[in-house]
DNA sequence: TTGGCTTGTTGGAACGTTCCAATGTGGAGT
DNA sequence: ACTCCACATTGGAACGTTCCAACAAGCCAA
């Protein structure tokens, strides 16, 4: 690989005036300029990004952790948010973690040897060390899709699940519900946890207690889409009718639930913008040196769609 | 952030000592060590791999480039990727460039600047310049999912696309269909050609020409399970019924494929193999200093579901 | 005693940038 | 002729590692 010490000594200038030409602020006479621009193209010169980011103090990476990658909705929310680091001149470090803690506390580690910028994280286990690994190095992180904000130096968007859990609660409801079930794969994980507290706490307000599958249920609801998708699947394996014999509902609205096969029941949560605003947050505190500290809510609202109607008589 | 050199103060060794004991291979004496160790826990600290890579010239990080992380088998792909890269020690930097030239170009500029050590490609636009502009610069690359060779230098992981369309229209003639269709959403991706030239091969071999879906199509081949869905749900809004009036086949066996509401017949890749492949191939030229240079056949199969049947009389 | 060997430890150069302070040029103003 | 200043350019230190050559201390053989 050419350094900038070879584009000098073939444009007959000294490394500091090659740099000034690269990173401009610093006025270069006009045929210098020339001269310097000419050889860079001749050797094809590319800047070490990590000479640059040593001498920086700055990585211009951000890490991103999601706990599963096949998940549209994470893959949704990290491909917006990747999009947006490269727009502002960042690489992402892309990590799926499922949700185990000692995965993420791995990530974390190679998040900080890296020296990452910043670090958004759209989904983590309960009880994991890993934001505060990295808060306490002074690395702004955003959590996105969940929210216990245990640490105000935290940055938080919020989909507002118990908002979302009520309405889903209503809508079984007043179909003539009476027998709901939730569903939750990674109960590892905070959002998982938070939206069965949620669907929990509305049934009590009614009166009601969660069954399981098993007991009867005439109603599920799903902790994402994924699953709902899955739990489908399998009910109808088992010679059940969705919605005639149970209702589904998911959380999410990954594309493929409005298709017309699935046409799923479910509160839609944006992940595109979700991505976008982590990483707008998330630079602008790694940009002025801070922790993000701020907390938003995202407003989630229920699609009806034809994976729930009133229960069997 | 605290250095080798705080820990070597703290320690009261020299900067060499530390780098010895974290470094392992050289020997330093039981009580020295003890120190160290006990001065690293002490001031938590992280060895900085910016710098390391800066003296090394390496960055244990390989490129990852997909067209589009929302589709579940460039998602799959990556995430195995991923996996396989982290056991390694590699950092991952995923991109995606919705088969564009200029995001693909940009992507490449990146890679080189961060001095990545290898690049994965997963699907790239016809006529891309990014593999020669690695390559030119030693920096081996394994494209998997689809298969011109055109330098020897690449790594390929060939999907065998012409074999598998092949049996695609096997299986359609025999079902009795004449009128087919292919449907291909980004022309400009290498693969999405690659099985539109092999499929029109195999109907030309039996003397048939392709038609449009707007020309009475009785079957349709689609490019990749995701398009297969999405045309399934746009020939369903318009009252065809699928398979009944027209049978749709896809590509990839993405998880949902195998979904009782969907049950698609496509042909089975696998992209878990496949990205972990890539990485064992990329990583051992890296560490070799050499190109991949290397060729090799993923065999794909059809799996016939309920989305094709005898054509409507 | 000298020399050689082993085991531990160390200073310093190097990796490729950035950026500061210093220096070299002209002019223009007096 | 001189100062002063803007403009252009430059050497060198610094960023935090690694690694080599050098060295200190101890020990054994001759």
């Amino acid at each position: 690989m050419t350094t900038l010490i070879d584009v000098a000594r073939r444009a007959g200038v000294s490394k500091s005036t090659v740099s000034n030409v690269i990173r401009g602020g610093i006025p270069v006479a006009k045929d210098t300029r020339a001269r310097v621009e000419r050889a860079i193209a001749d050797i094809q010169y590319h800047p070490n990004a990590i000479a640059r980011s040593l001498k920086a103090r700055t990585s211009t990476a951000i890490g991103i952790v999601v706990p599963d990658l096949t998940n549209p909705f994470y893959a949704e929310l990290a491909a917006a948010a990747e999009r947006a680091a490269n727009a502002l001149g960042y690489a992402a470090l892309i990590t799926h973690t499922e949700c185990s803690a000692p995965t993420e506390e791995e990530a974390g580690r190679a998040f900080i040897e890296r020296r990452v910028d910043a670090v958004i994280i759209a989904g983590i286990s309960r009880g994991s060390s890993l934001t505060s690994l990295l808060l306490d190095r002074d690395i702004p992180v955003v959590v996105a899709s969940f929210g216990e904000p245990d640490d105000p130096r935290l940055g938080v968007i919020d989909p507002d699940d118990p908002t979302a859990m009520e309405a889903v609660v209503d809508h079984l409801y007043d179909l003539g519900h009476r027998r709901l079930a939730f569903v939750s794969h990674h109960l590892r994980e905070q959002s998982g946890e938070r939206r069965r507290v949620g669907f929990e706490s509305a049934l009590a307000r009614r009166g009601l207690v969660v069954v399981t599958l098993g007991e009867g249920a005439t109603a599920v609801a799903a902790h994402n889409d994924m699953l709902a998708i899955a739990t489908i699947d399998r009910l109808e394996r088992q010679g059940l009718r969705v919605p005639e014999d149970i209702s589904v509902v998911g959380y999410d609205d990954i594309p493929l639930a409005s298709h017309q096969r699935m046409n799923l029941t479910t509160v839609r949560s944006d992940a595109v913008e979700m991505g976008r605003r982590a990483v707008e947050l998330v630079v602008n505190a790694a940009r002025e040196g801070r922790h993000v500290a701020h907390r938003e809510i995202q407003t989630s609202s229920l699609v009806v769609r034809s994976t729930t109607m009133r229960p069997p008589t």
